[in-house]
DNA sequence: GATTGATTAGTCAATCTTGACTATAATGGA
DNA sequence: TCCATTATAGTCAAGATTGACTAATCAATC
């Protein structure tokens, strides 16, 4: 079976990784994802589960276990990860463990149409975006550091430090420049 | 007017920051970013391209400038930004220098299901990853160095730089282990 | 002048994604 | 006891995205 977009991938995978510990219905996946420390890693809209879930049962990757309630609660659908999705599951994850992501970031545009703004505001802009490199960096120090979670962060931390290094030092060229030409 | 996912909103800034140069029709968009330069750092299929040009048309931003054609050719609806769309293109542009993309990497996702595969095909996965980013990086050292282009480039590879070392890093830590556990 | 292949300009059905909304049940407080 | 609030479990219409496909023209070759 193929994957169309990076979304749906990604999507995909987090439901069966969840689906791989034990069976879920849709509604605690839900909540499971909407737990802040996840939530932030792996957002997912509500109505994507569902529809994700029904894509994974229509492949066979996933199936029906029971239609349950709880009391007089309303039924839900519990969802069981099938062999053929354990093994998709795990050919997936192999493919995330080697494939470098292609994301096309809206600041490599914005580097590439630099001239379209006045090059006056591009300091204040700058300097707006270290203040965020920072702060999600100080979100990350102090990020839940349960073991599996602990390489998730430092990966992250890296490479917004790489980030915030490369913008700091843009943005103290521009200061440079700046003195220089307004000082003589 | 409002904004939903990310990938809308590159679209989007993709399709204006063409338009904001001169009036296009959606093949000549098409053909612009079907160029390898482009096409690696701004993926838009084809359908995406009218789809945004609709709504963009819809939402006042564009406007359609004039439906011509050339010899027998096939009409061709050209369109042109108009000013709110001049206005809304700078404001993205603002949000794209500041904006810390949250973009969720799949990478993440195979760090925390670690324990779902083999330890032992752990080092092996991460061995072709860092061939990728090696990969990547000669790849952004060969790229066209035009001006705008240099600091997209830049950024890149010091990002995929920060990343090769963390990858590296961890497969050392892995090796090292390897080495003693099998070697005592 | 016929055939083949590339180019042009875009369409559209299938699929995916979103998030506001529904309908019922349990809970807490006055 | 009654009412408001929150929790449960999901639905669904509206919008976004994909990419194979169409239908015509032009260019080159046989």
């Amino acid at each position: 079976m193929e994957l169309g977009t990076a979304t749906q991938l990604i999507t995909r995978l987090i439901i069966l990784w969840l689906l791989s510990e034990r069976p879920l219905h849709g509604y605690r996946i839900k909540r499971i994802l909407a737990d802040v420390a996840l939530r932030h890693w792996f957002p997912i809209e509500t109505g994507s589960i569902y529809s994700v879930l029904k894509t994974l049962a229509a492949a066979g990757l996933v199936e029906t276990e029971i239609v349950e309630r709880e009391g007089q609660r309303p039924e839900r659908t519990q969802f069981r990860i099938t062999q053929a999705g354990r093994e998709h599951y795990r050919e997936l994850l192999r493919r995330a463990w080697t494939e470098v992501g292609r994301s096309s970031e809206s600041f490599h545009l914005a580097l590439a149409a630099r001239s379209d703004l006045d090059e006056s505001e591009i300091p204040e802009l700058l300097a707006i975006r270290v203040k965020s490199l920072r702060q999600r960096i100080s979100e990350l120090e102090m990020a839940s550091n349960s073991a599996p979670a602990l390489a998730m962060v430092e990966h992250s931390r890296a490479l917004t430090l790489a980030d915030l290094t490369w913008t700091e030092s843009e943005l103290e060229k521009l200061n440079n420049r700046g003195a220089t030409t307004s000082d003589i």
